[in-house]
DNA sequence: ATCATTTTTTAGATTCATCTAAATTTATAT
DNA sequence: ATATAAATTTAGATGAATCTAAAAAATGAT
């Protein structure tokens, strides 16, 4: 059985691999994960011997077929809970990701499906993310950043790409959540800031914000 | 802050203090906590010098005043999640316990209290055990092993002594759970057993079942 | 009160997950 | 192409939590 730290690697390489769409380094996976590339080079010898990773020397690593499969587990764990902190327990979508950190590790199947079922097989959690059904399949949509989109053009709020407490509160404080309607009004020249109705409501946002914002086309 | 180990030991003792009502020893504790009496020497050591405990050489160990608080926030999460598990995830009693060993460590004041008021603020766990409150306080009720009644008494079921999975299921096969109402309708002489009536429904059980049950005497 | 038995502690080793410092490999810039 | 910088790995150490084996203390039976 995995460690809960084993854990936490192979969900580290799991989302910097889609990032990036390469094999990830030692370092971004320190950097990550808040430890020391030493240590990193470590663990990932220990996960490459015992089959939940593909590491080299110097190259990087990916995951294996059973260390994806494991990661989605976890993954699939942490936004469940994450759906039932939000619509059970009252927690804003800034609040849940620090304790969805700790009950991904909680190991039972029994548990996992019973909440699905709770939680009515839900496909997304309060950021967007798809959660793994039970045969750890992801849902599949078309998402573009805000900040891709052109004059004119419209689009449901279905995602956030930096999900740190700070922006979620700046989402909260300009009345955007998961659902909002959004239309592009106009784009500033000079810094691409813009101006958009967020359900009707005209708001002013930077270009940092537009960056990390998910729409789906309408 | 308390590691997980730390947090297993401290709930150990105060159960064991519970049933003995005297200093706990470490052959005991290790039995209890399925390890051997020189780690638990050695991890008593450092509790007694965080001041968990009060640990004197070859004399057993108690809780002190934080340690006895530590182990009330343990079994409150612990008692709680149970409560939900059974209620809201169709958990049967005896499936509950081993998760709830793994989700007592969740560490958030808020998840513990937003829980709690999610449940409504039980005061009693699904086998019957009392549920520390907010400011760790446990209700208390009499209650009275069944083996101890006499021909003609009556009690409401409101606990367990021994939880294990297979006298639960016992109680399942015969129809008891909390809050059934049990008359004592004769008691064998020769063997102690009885025979009782459970709303209104007449069984026969022996000694064993009648000294692990605990009833509310009306 | 003494000795055998039981309990408990100490000493020393092991594994996991981490660290720092040094060595090595790879990347980059001229 | 080579030197310098950056990234990575290795070597060796540490602390938590455990173990076994040996030593020490407490208990209990005569």
């Amino acid at each position: 059985m995995l460690s809960r730290s084993e854990e936490n690697y192979l969900k580290a390489i799991f989302h910097l691999r889609i990032e990036k769409n390469s094999a990830v380094s030692t370092t971004e996976l320190a950097e990550h994960l808040n430890t020391k590339p030493s240590s990193v080079t470590d663990m990932l010898q220990r996960l490459n011997s015992n089959k939940w990773v593909d590491y080299r020397k110097y190259r990087g690593v990916i995951l294996s077929r059973n260390g994806e499969q494991a990661a989605l587990k976890i993954i699939r764990k942490h936004r469940l809970w994450e759906v039932f902190l939000v619509e059970h327990l009252n927690f804003s979508w800034d609040e849940v990701h620090e304790v969805a950190e700790q009950l991904e590790h909680i190991q039972s199947e029994q548990l996992t499906s019973s909440l699905d079922q709770f939680l009515n097989f839900p496909k997304y959690d309060p950021h967007g993310d798809p959660i793994p059904d039970a045969t750890l399949q992801l849902s599949r949509r078309t998402k573009k950043l805000l900040s891709n989109f052109k004059r004119k053009e419209c689009g449901v709020c279905i995602g956030v790409k930096d999900s740190s407490a700070d922006f979620l509160k700046v989402l909260d404080r300009l009345s955007i959540s998961l659902g909002s309607e959004i239309q592009i009004i106009d784009i500033e020249e000079f810094d691409q800031s813009m101006r958009i109705a967020v359900d009707g409501q005209q708001k002013y946002i930077s270009t940092k914000i537009a960056s990390n914002l998910y729409l789906n086309p309408i």
